[in-house]
DNA sequence: ATGAAAGCGCTAACAT
DNA sequence: ATGTTAGCGCTTTCAT
């Protein structure tokens, strides 16, 4: 990289370096980099090769205080949830700030009080050091989307807004309800009727969403769903005691959890009592975790489609930060199922 | 929050709206909330009392523009490894934004083609996007690290510098071999004496390192290794493989792998043949992914303090940044051990 | 098609 | 202890 002698030798090159060395305004620089079209072809050329010579890429901070954006898109992550198979963050992280990318934006993670789900927001906000967020906890009920709106703050949600259906902000969600059901039906295709439900409490939106797709795949059998559903919390232990006590009092032959998690407490009760998941019981879980991918003979699950969830997060976030905002419905998404050994004998080995 | 009248109604005060709402100069505002010590103390509360009124927060791009510092930290992101059991990323990353809050830093997060190891970081090193890095994927013989240092774009690493123990950054890394070395002891203390080893193959340093913890606690109590170590991909399948082949020439009662991946596919051999991870043979794995933490009947496995590393990390960054620079020397920590049914029959039931 | 002037909000350097 | 001046690097507006 050429230097400009007089300068700090790691002080990045400035429009102006350019300008001089293009024999052209800084102004027509700018234009160069930002309205290509106002320059006549033979000025372009020659402020590009400059731009080349240089290194020259336009100063973040300058830009962002003279365009009052910042082109960085907020997301709070919480703690790692330790003893469960949660792992979807990871996925749409990824996914996100490669879609992001691709947009011309960044994503600034920043921390928050698990207690507190405001924590955070307000101070990112009042320092304009992020032009959006995307809030991805909606499961608590999420104060954040109300306290957003009241604040005019530019946000998507991942999750769609279960308390307040009148909500008008932007979001993606993916159709937990017909991943279930899919779930169940591949339960059924596979000759089951007795088919359990192990859930959460029914204070969960999301959890009630999920359990609405395995009623309605066994009600458009014919079957009942009497005795066969469990609701406790998302704890692998939850899910081997709720699937112990099915197991023994409806003796279901198959099993749709709302986790990978509780699918996990189903994979324990089995081992314990000598069964043999996808042989003896079959076991789907929820969110084909790494989990589901690793523990053997495989854990069937219902995968939600993150890079879509992305793509649309973030189409999203572009209308939203358009000039005027132009804000579209929710979409929703539909999942897919992972097939493997703990619902087929066909899925043995690996 | 109040507004001044003649502004848009959704841009923040200034420090021209807090300094007129004081009666100071905006210059008495700054100091109040950089150099509070300059300021008598009934005009610093006053000043206070104006900021609080107005809930003024400093705009980020002007500052960052005056003081040539975004007070962000670029971490580059790569995709998740489906498949595998990798899960110390999820970790850290929470781990490293919460430490980077109470520094006044925020981490940016950039993809990066995973077959340009330097992609991404050369655009936010021009741009002055981010004051410094925290490069994590050392483990390829990190390219970056010369290749930063070379532009002298501060940084710290998650990783030794294995390829060039005189390089000069500062970097953070967990002690791989005391790992293993405290894995492999665990077991030698449940009375297994014959105890192989599955690891990556022999152009992995963090590999050999790891391996090497093996040897020494075996040698330790003069207990031979040969023919009891295997080198494969880090696969579920290889581990699967590999410990298939040494469980029929070597009969060994015990495994340490230097991965919860590779130790994954031990317990798939283990199911196939009928055998009961704990009580039949014993395995231990690396990193206490989510996965060995749910697979039943629990996975014993090393775990990497990545809290520590965090802290650590930020504490180099802090260094690296300061007027002048402070480079202190290479940290390594200690990793732990977590004990659970797949090594103990104790550990049954969970 | 190009250039000049102004200013985004802040802080460093210097006055007072 | 407080105020004044200048300028960080960029883009918007308006003139040429």
């Amino acid at each position: 990289m050429a230097r400009i002698p007089g300068r700090q030798p790691t002080a990045p090159p400035t429009l102006a370096d350019v300008a001089e060395r293009a024999g052209v305004s800084r102004q027509t620089v700018s234009n160069a980099v930002n309205n290509p079209d106002l320059l006549r072809a033979d000025t372009l050329l020659r402020v590009q090769e400059a731009i080349e010579e240089l290194g020259y890429l336009p100063n973040r901070a300058a830009r962002n205080l003279r365009t009052r954006a910042s082109h960085l898109v907020g997301l709070r992550i919480n703690p790692v949830q330790e003893g469960t198979a949660s792992a979807i963050m990871d996925r749409f992280v990824h996914s996100l700030v490669e879609t992001s990318r691709e947009a011309g934006k960044h994503v600034l993670l920043f921390a928050g009080d698990p207690l507190d789900p405001l924590a955070g927001y307000d101070d990112l906000l009042r320092s304009t050091a992020v032009d959006a967020f995307v809030v991805t906890d909606t499961y608590l009920g999420n104060p954040q989307a109300a306290w957003l709106g009241a604040r005019r703050a530019p946000f998507v949600a991942f999750g769609r807004p279960w308390d307040n259906p009148a909500a008008n902000h932007p979001w993606v969600d993916v159709d937990g309800a017909a991943g279930c059901e899919l779930a169940t039906s591949h339960l059924l295709d596979q000759g089951h009727e007795r088919i359990a439900w192990i859930g959460w409490r029914k204070d969960s939106w999301i959890g009630e969403d999920r359990r609405s797709g395995w009623t309605r795949a066994l009600r458009a059998r014919g079957l009942s769903t009497t005795g066969l559903a469990s609701r406790v919390e998302d704890t692998v232990a939850s899910g081997r005691g709720a699937s112990a006590v099915l197991l023994d009092e409806a003796r279901p032959t198959g099993f749709v959890c709302a986790s990978d998690t509780l699918a996990m407490g189903v994979l324990h009760t089995l081992a314990e009592r000598g069964l043999v998941a996808g042989r003896d019981v079959a076991v789907v879980g929820f969110d084909d975790s790494q989990v589901a991918q690793v523990v053997p003979p495989g854990l069937t699950s219902v995968r939600q489609p993150l890079e879509e969830v992305a793509v649309e997060v973030v189409k999203a976030l572009e209308g939203l930060l358009a000039h005027p905002p132009a804000v579209g419905p929710g979409v929703l998404l539909t999942p897919t199922l992972t097939v493997r050994g703990s619902s087929s004998a066909v899925g043995f080995g690996t």
